[in-house]
DNA sequence: CGCTTTTGACCGGCGC
DNA sequence: GCGCCGGTCAAAAGCG
């Protein structure tokens, strides 16, 4: 959690600045060549560069006034106040294999297209398990691995941080406008290998991940091709989805966030196999934030989650109860075998061992593509929920990590029984996660690896508190920010 | 008890 | 106006 600040913190204190970005994510960022094989990503040599998060806050040509208002107009707020993207960040990340991440991006009817000057700038958003990805900036080739950041991307329907050349040299490049907005311009889908769309509309979205197969795509719901039920500014992003790992019985897979969602209903969309689950924020009272998960219908490997209306309150301190949250509940042959993931055999539906659904089918079906590299062997009972949310600890302490300028090492439970954060252990943190993300920040950012823990309190002027005070200078929104939750405590 | 998910019913927008 | 479709509501049931 703590380092998922750190980006944040950044775009915060470099609101409008991605060049800060992403000189952050490569200066501190051990820019190694990621593993190639997903399968064997867990070695002490497999890196975990600083990809921040990147965000290509859209043009603000053509927006919509009401869309210009609302809260996704600022990438860059929303995102700070949106853990759920962190939530994507994790899902899609090394935990999710996806295929080579190089970007494409597009946003409504402009489509924004990495390069300029005598190159493209290519934001690799990562990638697992094929040829690398690569991120080129000016020119300089950057090996990235796909990691929750580089896989994250945003979208704004409006942006009120524009973007130009000068505001970010890596996203500075060509920007140009396409009539339809999902259309990919000759030069842009020339540099593109595949992979990442942020399209314009949701529908084109919620369709199909444009380029299908890999990848993750973020849209923003312009699109003048295509109806709008409701003139209500949307974030559509498309990750790769999560396996079988969350998957519920007839839900979708959804990874977990720091928000508290509540699924209020389920509907069969026309021309898809799957379904589409509706949420909203459990957080607050009141929350007119919601988010529609779904899988993308051309590829299922693909979770397309539309977000609509932003949270009017800060991060939940603490997540709501789980009460009724653990659906998911172990097979009676015990969670940890459903947990045990491991490259050649394909995920366990955690629920119904028998019969298993579309998703779950299709789950098992892309296995063989989207194995997921982190096998997570639980020693008891425990929910998916929690194994999500593990995750994210794990991610955030090996982010935070990465932050102080170390290299990542996963420090997953994978196969790593030599590891001293065992998978019992990695459980009985939960709790704590649960109880208080903050604590997370403050304290289990130094405790997954006995090393780096140490070289954590060497790196002494390390204050995690830096990580926030950029927090409270989301001006652009009535959230409570990190900063605040800090003095707070 | 309070939360969740599930699921059928209901409502409203949109196209014909 | 009608029907389709997507989005939401709300009751029921499960979980901690």
């Amino acid at each position: 959690m703590c380092s998922l600040f750190m980006p944040i913190t950044r775009m915060e204190n470099y609101q409008g600045d991605l060049t800060d970005i992403l000189r952050a994510g490569t200066t501190t960022a051990n820019v190694e060549a990621y593993p190639s094989d997903h399968q064997e990503p867990h070695t002490d040599t497999w890196h975990f560069p600083s990809d921040h998060p990147l965000i290509f806050p859209s043009s603000s040509l053509a927006m919509e006034e009401e869309e210009a208002k609302d809260n996704f107009g600022d990438p860059f707020s929303s995102y700070m106040r949106d853990p759920l993207l962190n939530e994507l960040d994790i899902s899609s990340s090394s935990l999710f294999s996806s295929p080579s991440c190089t970007a494409r991006v597009e946003e409504g009817v402009t489509t924004t297209t990495f390069g300029g000057g005598g190159g493209h700038h290519v934001l690799s958003l990562g990638h697992h398990n094929h040829q690398s990805g690569g991120v080129v900036v000016d020119g300089d080739p950057i090996k990235r691995p796909c990691n929750i950041f580089s896989q994250m991307l945003q979208i704004s329907p409006s942006a009120k941080i524009p973007m130009s050349p000068r505001d970010s040299p890596v996203i500075g490049g060509a920007v140009s406008s396409s009539p339809r907005g999902i259309k990919t311009s000759p030069d842009s889908a020339a540099m593109v290998a595949s992979d990442m769309i942020i399209n314009g509309n949701s529908s084109s979205a919620a369709t199909g991940c444009l380029l299908g197969n890999t990848g993750m795509q973020i849209s923003s719901p312009r699109n003048p091709g295509i109806k709008r039920r409701k003139s209500q500014a949307k974030k559509v992003v498309c990750i790769p989805a999560p396996a079988a790992a969350n998957s519920r019985p007839t839900g979708e897979v959804v990874p977990s966030d720091l928000w508290a969602w509540r699924k209020y209903g389920q509907k069969p969309i026309k021309g898809s196999p799957f379904p589409r689950g509706y949420y909203r924020c459990s957080s607050s009272k009141g929350c007119p934030a919601r988010k529609q998960v779904e899988r993308s219908r051309t590829d299922p490997n693909m979770l397309v989650i539309t977000y609509t209306s932003e949270h009017n309150h800060p991060w939940p301190t603490q997540r709501n109860a789980l009460a009724g949250s653990t659906r998911s509940q172990p097979s009676k042959n015990g969670a940890a075998a459903a947990l045990k993931v491991s490259p050649n055999s394909s995920h366990q539906p955690l629920q119904k061992p028998t019969s298993p659904t579309k998703e779950e089918q299709n789950e098992n079906m892309n296995d063989d593509n989207h194995v997921c590299p982190t096998v997570i062997t639980a020693g008891s009972a425990s929910t998916v929920k929690e194994e999500f949310e593990g995750i994210e600890k794990q991610l955030e302490l090996d982010l935070h990590h990465q932050h102080l300028g170390f290299a990542y090492r996963p420090s997953m439970p994978v196969e790593q029984s030599n590891q001293s954060h065992h998978p019992e252990d990695f459980f009985a943190d939960l709790g704590e996660i649960e109880a208080d993300p903050l604590n997370l920040l403050f304290s289990q950012c130094f405790s997954a690896d006995e090393q780096q823990q140490k070289a954590a309190k060497d790196a002494a002027p390390l204050d995690p508190f830096n990580l926030f005070d950029n927090w409270s200078g989301d001006h652009n929104t009535n959230n409570t920010s990190f900063g605040e939750a800090k003095r707070q405590l």
